[in-house]
DNA sequence: ATGAAAGCGCTAACAC
DNA sequence: GTGTTAGCGCTTTCAT
């Protein structure tokens, strides 16, 4: 029942702790015999070494600290599953906390795992502290040695490892391919605006729009904010039919899939009538009628590449700090012309 | 930068670390004065007990490892969230780990985790450990002394305690509402047949045709297996055009979007022609054209229990092992009358 | 080739 | 009221 260990197999073989040790990591000290039988012994026996004395003597715990905003939310389910994935194949386990976007949820989980639970974080900063850029918790935990690499919503006063989404040019891209496609009345849904990455994107689309040569209309644009997305139809109904747009670019799925209802409901047909393109990672992009056309984020790379250089900063494989810019791929459905 | 200990406390008081050890956990021995200097300079210099010190000293960790199929389903989201959500409020973090429906992986994943890293799992088994019905891992490790709670795929074999939704009324449950809304040829949609869960699912639907006095008809039935959601509704289509059925139960989201699709392009009517009803966690139901009726299973309360059942084991509030059934509800949309 | 001992950071039983 | 010591499980340096 209870655990073995290095000293029980000592006992029994009456040698002393040390040479077990010695024998287990094959040590060249130890003789051939010795080695062997109890290398033996304790794989019949099934012995593993204590994880926390490991732990407490190498100072390093091979665990990665996750924290995202929340799990329901199909991106960063595949960001995890991105950093799941890498870290067991370099053999680190992940301890995963959800912030809920609150930042005092995010600080109190930053406070509980730096005591050595694990070797660095990898994380996605809530809403509320990016609105209110309080990051000195960020800083503190860096200068104790403890690195951190920030994803999708980064926090530029922090000097440390980034990975980013290209929302910029997605958008970007996006209009110019719109435009290519005949249409004119270019429009832009952000339920996101408050954010970084959301204020990327609309100048991404701000610039797209002027590289094409269209003017910019202001009208076109409509923030929401703050808002279930139960209401985003009956906001966006009068939106889309006062300004009689040919296509929209939104922040997210629901915002789409409520932009298709309300524009069907008009009378329109997708994508014949109005084409809808939405930033995206999946779920609902794949199984909305009509399917739909997506500018797609790469969640399971972003974790991976996140992982790949937490780690290799821990393993001390890197020196400057890096910012990696994951593009995005603009995969055309049934919801555009 | 490097982390502040109680032997640098006691040097820096020229004390033993026994008296700040003391100090630090309120001890009456300590006078108030040292005590209140010691806790003070520890508040000020941010200083933590050392995660691993602690659990070897303790033989305990305080920390939970999770085993999920996968993340990328709503379902299990809703469970790690509700899991991670009472963990922390228990003052337990959680290990996460992704098995993806393999049996390899489950089992490496548990012995990487037993060696002290986990108080003990919560864990729903990979398809491939259920349908090969290869369980002793789980014995070996409820041997070891570390406690299983198992949720929603459950090996019925293992004695330990268990968390299931209630499949079998559920079905049974919808089929009488079908009935007693009008409908008579109910159908039944399958993409879980190889699973216990899937299997409580059809033998509950079985059981409420014979409640309400309809003949059960296997035509009425089709099992969708090792098939990708893209293809269900070239398989749905025929279905549903041979048995002109005016309504089906489909063990999930993705299968009753597609039944959805492929009965408004044979030019049914939903729910006028036919209702829809699926087993469902959420994301999809609330987005489909029409909204889903559903019977929704409550992922994050199966979540909560599981954590709150094994820390109560953990900490020797339990006896005997629970099996705790979840109660689904019908959540009455637009794609059912 | 093997063993003794120190130390990782902490607690607690037992001195004093 | 404060200090000494042993021990949690392991590695590693330094004897032997």
């Amino acid at each position: 029942m209870n655990k073995l260990t290095i000293k029980d197999i000592a006992k029994k073989f009456n040698v002393s702790i040390s040479t077990v040790s010695k024998a287990l990591n094959d040590s060249y000290e130890i003789s051939d015999a010795t080695k062997e039988k109890i290398q033996k012994y304790a794989k019949e026996n099934n012995y593993k070494p204590n994880f926390n004395a490991l732990s407490l003597k190498n100072r390093s715990t091979k665990t990665i600290g996750i924290i995202l905003p929340t799990m329901l939310n199909y991106f960063f389910a595949q960001v995890f599953n991105g950093i799941e994935k890498t870290a067991l194949e370099r053999g680190y386990k992940v301890i995963t906390c959800i912030s809920n976007e609150s930042y005092d949820k995010e600080l109190e989980i930053i406070e509980m795992l730096s005591n050595g639970s694990i070797d660095g974080f990898i994380l996605s900063m809530s809403k509320e502290t990016e609105i209110n850029a309080n990051f000195s918790h960020f800083q503190e935990t860096i200068e104790n040695g403890i690195p951190i690499v920030m994803f999708d919503r980064v926090a530029s006063a922090i000097e440390c490892d980034k990975i980013i989404t290209d929302d910029f040019n997605g958008a970007l891209n996006t209009v110019e391919h719109l435009y290519k496609s005949g249409h004119r009345k270019i429009g832009f849904v952000s339920t996101l605006s408050n954010l970084h990455i959301g204020q990327q994107r609309f100048l991404g689309y701000k610039k797209g729009i002027e590289t094409v040569g269209l003017p910019f209309n202001e009208e076109y644009v409509i923030n929401i904010i703050d808002t279930d997305y139960k209401k985003y139809e009956e906001i966006l109904s009068p939106f889309l039919k006062k300004n009689k747009l040919d296509s929209i670019i939104t922040t997210g799925e629901s915002a789409a899939v409520a932009s298709m209802k309300a524009a069907l409901k008009l009378g329109y047909q997708i994508p014949k009538d109005m084409s809808v393109i939405a930033f995206s990672n999946g779920i609902l992009a794949r199984h909305s009628s009509p399917k739909m056309t997506t500018i797609s984020q790469h969640g399971e790379l972003m974790g991976e590449t996140a992982a790949t250089i937490l780690i290799d900063r821990l393993e001390n494989k890197l020196t400057d700090f890096t910012k990696k810019v994951i593009k995005t791929d603009l995969v055309i459905r049934d919801s555009s012309k």
